[in-house]
DNA sequence: CGAGCTTACTCAT
DNA sequence: CTAGTAAGCTCG
């Protein structure tokens, strides 16, 4: 289940946000995540086999949700079990089976939630759950692919391709694989979190500041992850501090040993190593050259014969196949739909096709179960099924042309936004489902019906618990909460305010961000691998790796972070914007600087030793970096005057790039592990010193230019999805 | 004594 | 609709 505690450790980094913020945007999903939520709502009747399409409604609900926010998505289904799981894997199947007898014996005493406990335990997602999923997908026009192996690498493959512009999933091993993009904890309602790579830098909990992708994986790995158990009593907080020590594994591990506190199993050097390697080189499906192909590009002294467990490689034709989803991932059988369930309330052509696929199908007993006489009136009680109630025959009408493409919800139009939103709330569902949706735009709109600023006040109440604003696309947690209880009226100015603020954080951040990535140089990794430095320049390393990036139409290929926001760029070329940085990135800072109190309103104690300095206390004081209060050395100066140039992103990001090696790559290189800390804290204090917002006073006197155009970027799509809201409102009611 | 790791518990249809 | 928390343990 991925990284444990690794969502804790990137708490400071999660950007609370909504999934309308990615309108416009192709977005992965993880697809089995979306399915095994599902079959919550129907694990009885899956472990009992009985009909049932909740979990694949589920899923298709998620997928309308996303395609009338404007989101594209693409989902990526698990393929076959990587070779060192399959051994686990029978493991389940029995573990499986136990919770289906305890399951129904709980159900005979009458212990029924208990009983559901075990049968939710007893559920397993196949191939075939993927397979009913993805002829829906095919009805909607939806993209998909289906992995050899893990869903977790695909995806992490297809977002580095620039086929989509993030990745929807709860698994924090994405992360490890590379992932830039994450976004997770997605609610029916598009309330998520996003974990952005290019923020890693401002993690308040550990400072990942000069950590390059290989220590950030190592670290994960070395705390345990599906690859590899960790070492008894080690966790991430001890993998973060050893990797921070050796940066090498072998180094740490031995000198674990040396040390005895932890007990390494003799053969746990190679384990990890195959770890890392599959991570790195896990097989995938390239969709251009229709078959498979390693995560990254392996180096020449890579012979990926010596890697099984990266996953076998297969036959072109099967890959396809496979990704497709007419072939079972892991018997490469072709899978055959059962007619009775598929595109139930699609009717028509699709119907007739599912009867006709009958046919093929060999009588298993399972199967046979299901089509005795009995079972099949009780299917057609269904008012979905076959015969649609005269207003939901009108609304398939109304919709027959109207295709789920994502490319059909241009935003900011009422018009056409009324559109799938009927067919959101109404098509296909099941009378239960399509209530449960229905009220809960309901309820939605009606807060919505409240005054404007009223009604703004409390979504971001609700939404934060008080405490930050939940309307902006780009909010930033990285400032203290200041206190928060003001009027209604002042609070909604404080906020928007605030709001404003909060996208010039996040840029700040990544603005500091890159000038730490560029601090690593190539001479501390050691030999030329193919792995991607922590962002360097928002470039990844898919030129070095001569996977052909592919061009697309929506998204920006290159400095993804920088580019991508508009809002970021006026407010990078506007004159007031070296200052707010500069007083943001003081703050920032501070915080950095401050000791560990995650307190709502701290206010940062620029006195107080560095965390990294709290937290390791091998490092002699004298080697502390330069605080903010030491006086700025030329060098210092110097660089903050690369940021009063106006400069384009990419010229900043090199400019500072250039700077920093000049001044603390020489350094880098000689000192030894134990002195890592003082360069790579040395930048932050001493990017801005000596700016006129130098105190760590609060936000509100932040001074921002364009505020107004700053407000259009904003807050608008807040307002304006208040009237749509509103119409949203009567179109249901009626 | 505090930090960090592990395990167990919770809630509902 | 399923993670977040608390308690207990061990170590320095």
């Amino acid at each position: 289940m991925g990284i444990k505690g690794l969502h804790g450790l990137l708490k400071s980094i999660q950007k609370p946000c909504h999934i309308k913020n990615f309108s416009g945007q192709t977005l992965g999903v993880d697809a089995y995540g979306w399915l095994h939520r599902g079959t919550v709502a129907c694990s009885v009747d899956l472990v009992l086999e009985n009909p049932t399409r909740k979990h694949i409604d589920f899923v298709l609900n998620r997928v309308r949700m996303l395609l009338f926010f404007g989101v594209k998505p693409y989902l990526v289904f698990d393929g076959d079990n990587l070779p060192s799981k399959a051994g686990t894997e029978q493991d389940r199947y029995r573990r499986r089976q136990e919770s289906k007898t305890l399951g129904l014996e709980l159900q005979r005493k009458g212990r029924m939630p208990e009983a559901y406990q075990e049968f939710q335990k007893a559920v397993d997602v196949t191939p075939y759950m993927a397979r009913q999923l993805i002829e829906e997908l095919k009805q909607m026009n939806v993209q998909y692919v289906v992995a050899p192996y893990e869903a977790d690498a695909q995806l992490v493959y297809l977002e580095q391709q620039g086929d989509i512009d993030g990745i929807i999933s709860e698994d924090s091993d994405l992360l490890v694989f590379g992932a830039k993009r994450l976004i997770s904890k997605l609610d029916q309602h598009g309330e998520c979190i996003e974990i952005n790579r290019a923020d890693f830098t401002a993690c308040r909990e550990v400072s990942l500041v000069g950590f390059s992708d290989p220590d950030f994986r190592n670290m994960c790995i070395l705390s345990g992850c599906d690859y590899l158990a960790n070492i008894p009593k080690l966790g991430l907080k001890t993998a973060y501090r050893i990797i921070r020590k050796h940066r090498s594994v072998e180094k740490a591990l031995r000198m674990l040993q040396f040390e005895g506190n932890f007990r390494v199993p003799a053969d746990y050097l190679a384990n990890f190593k195959q770890a890392e390697l599959t991570f790195l080189y896990q097989r995938v499906f390239c969709r251009k050259a229709e078959k498979l192909v390693t995560l990254t590009q392996p180096d020449n002294d890579v012979n990926l014969d010596t890697l099984p467990f990266i996953g076998a490689d297969m036959e072109p034709e099967i890959a396809v196949g496979v990704s497709r989803g007419d072939l079972d991932p892991t018997t490469k059988e072709p899978i055959t739909l059962k007619p009775l369930y598929a595109n139930r309330w699609t009717l028509g052509i699709n119907r007739r096709q599912t009867l006709g696929s009958s046919s093929e199908l060999k009588p298993r007993k399972s199967i046979n179960s299901f089509f005795t006489p009995k079972r099949t009136p009780l299917a057609e009680l269904d008012p979905n099924s076959l015969t649609p109630s005269p207003s939901q025959q009108r609304l398939l009408e109304r919709n027959s042309n109207n295709s789920w493409q994502a490319n059909a919800a241009p935003f900011r139009s009422n018009s056409v936004r009324s559109t799938p939103l009927r067919a959101f709330s109404d098509q296909g569902l099941s009378p239960m489902v399509r209530s449960v949706e229905r009220s809960s735009f309901l309820a939605q709109s009606a807060r919505s019906s409240a005054l404007q600023s009223t009604k703004r006040q409390r979504l971001c109440s609700e939404v934060e618990g008080d405490s930050l604003p939940a309307c902006s696309p780009a909010r930033s947690r990285f400032f203290a909460p200041t206190s928060e209880q003001a009027s209604p009226s002042g609070q909604k100015l404080s906020r928007s305010k605030r709001s404003r603020k909060s996208v010039i954080g996040v840029f700040s951040d990544e603005m500091a961000e890159d000038i730490m990535s560029s601090i690593p140089d190539p001479s501390t990794t050691p030999g030329p691998s193919p792995e991607n430095n922590l962002e360097i320049s928002g470039k990844p390393s898919e030129v070095e790796t001569a996977s052909n990036p592919t061009p697309n139409k929506t998204l920006m290929p290159e400095h993804l972070d920088i580019s991508e926001k508009s809002p970021r760029d006026t407010t990078a070329n506007s004159p007031g914007f070296s200052q707010a940085l500069d007083h943001h990135v003081d703050r920032q800072n501070s915080n950095l600087l401050s000791k560990f109190t995650f307190q709502a309103g701290h206010k940062p104690d620029t006195t107080a030793a560095s965390p990294i300095m709290t937290k390791i206390p091998a490092i002699p004081t004298s080697h502390r970096p330069s605080t903010p209060s030491t006086p700025r050395s030329p060098a210092a100066i110097a660089r903050s005057n690369v940021f009063q140039r106006r400069l384009t992103p990419l010229q900043r990001m090199g400019q500072s790039a250039l700077s920093r090696s000049n001044s603390i790559n020489i350094p880098t290189k000689l000192r030894d592990a134990e002195t890592a800390e003082p360069r790579v804290e040395a930048p932050s204090p001493v990017i801005r010193k000596g700016s006129s917002f130098a105190g760590t006073q609060g936000s509100e006197d932040l001074i921002v230019p364009d505020s107004e155009d700053e407000e259009d970027e904003d807050e608008p799509s807040t307002g304006h999805s208040t009237t749509l809201d509103l119409k949203r409102f009567s179109f249901a009611a009626n």
